[in-house]
DNA sequence: GTCTATATAATGATAGAC
DNA sequence: GTCTATCATTATATAGAC
């Protein structure tokens, strides 16, 4: 419990310290992961270089902490987004969330090579599904929806993955086909709305 | 066609050219596009760093140059790929190729801030898609399936996100539903197998 | 045509002042 | 508990020697 400790450090809820997660995570967005030096985060939340490492162990240390604050942050949102009447098609809205996504490929290629990074994404990541499939076998069965080849979880990755990969060619410049994607998509969320509207018509 | 040369370089077919393009292409792979750097480039290849602008003009241009060099191969496999009697398993197959799959995050999030890099994936992702969807169509409509919800740009758009997404999350650590969603790209490639092999046996 | 010596700026991190 | 002066290292890039 009292390991040493090589270097004084700032307290967990400081305001400077929240205000260099933000500048963080602006930058990653912005700019990619490489941008996260000690200097351009602290210049950005008008602090001096030398306070990351005041309330950051390293840079690393930092980083880590991101994931784990956006990781969290995902789940509340995911939370919201599954407490709607209609959570299929706001599971696909969420998949195909532009800042998310676009948050979501620098931390993969971050997690490729930070191993501890790797972990906390992965942990993060397995929340979210579990949650997402949880919900999803619920309202499906609900429903009387039952399918021996489309399992809850299989469609929830092809929901995912869809969504994901149209919002990531799309900031590349890319949307060939993706018309054609989107009415595919809309003609079974159509026909899951049928089905949901009329168990709601009817009184449970 | 004169225009001011401010500096010498190397020869485009240069054995150190491409050394330096092989070193940088394995470090993206292995640590990330952040550990492509001058120093670390030269010596994966047994050069000095001096040498790498000697034969890049920047940092920046060795990393175009590889994007390219990546997708115009890319263009060479998915020829081979498509010549095969059954390309669209071979299709499922190079959409789940890891390590294509981990260098195309690496250059998606190096894309999303350098504009040239940003234009040349573009364009290989497009040319890609391209060769896949044409390919895709003809053995559909050889076949006699023609269906007006799944589009052969559609179902491309899902196999290949599927793929690359059982991939990534796979090398994260998550495998949360990869069996179930891989019994159902299964199903569905019987399914489709079955009427190859029907259509094969039938002499035309 | 090929490579080296060198310049300049940015990086993560530490020790110590308030 | 908060912040600053400073360091060693690495980054990209240029000018010039062979």
């Amino acid at each position: 419990m009292t390991g040493a400790t090589p270097r004084r450090m700032g307290a967990d809820e400081s305001l400077n310290r929240e205000a260099l997660l933000d500048a963080a995570s602006e930058l990653m967005l912005e700019e990619g992961y490489a941008a996260v030096t000690t200097r351009r985060v602290a210049a950005r939340a008008g602090l001096k270089p030398q306070l990351v490492h005041y309330y950051f162990e390293s840079m690393d240390q930092l980083l880590l902490d991101l994931v784990r604050r956006t990781t969290a942050r995902g789940r509340e949102t995911l939370a919201r987004v599954l407490a709607s009447p209609n959570p299929v098609r706001r599971l696909w809205e969420w998949s195909s969330d532009t800042e998310a996504t676009a948050l979501q490929i620098e931390m993969m290629a971050l997690a490729n090579h930070r191993k501890a990074i790797r972990a906390e994404l992965a942990d993060g990541a397995k929340r979210l599904r579990r949650m997402q499939v949880d919900a999803l076998s619920n309202v499906l069965e609900r429903l009387g929806i039952v399918n021996d080849v489309v399992r809850p979880d299989a469609l929830m990755a092809v929901i995912g993955s869809l969504g994901r990969m149209l919002v990531m060619e799309k900031s590349l410049g890319v949307t060939t086909g993706h018309r054609n994607t989107r009415a595919l998509v809309e003609h079974y969320l159509r026909e899951f709305e049928t089905r949901l509207e009329r168990s709601t018509d009817s009184p449970v």
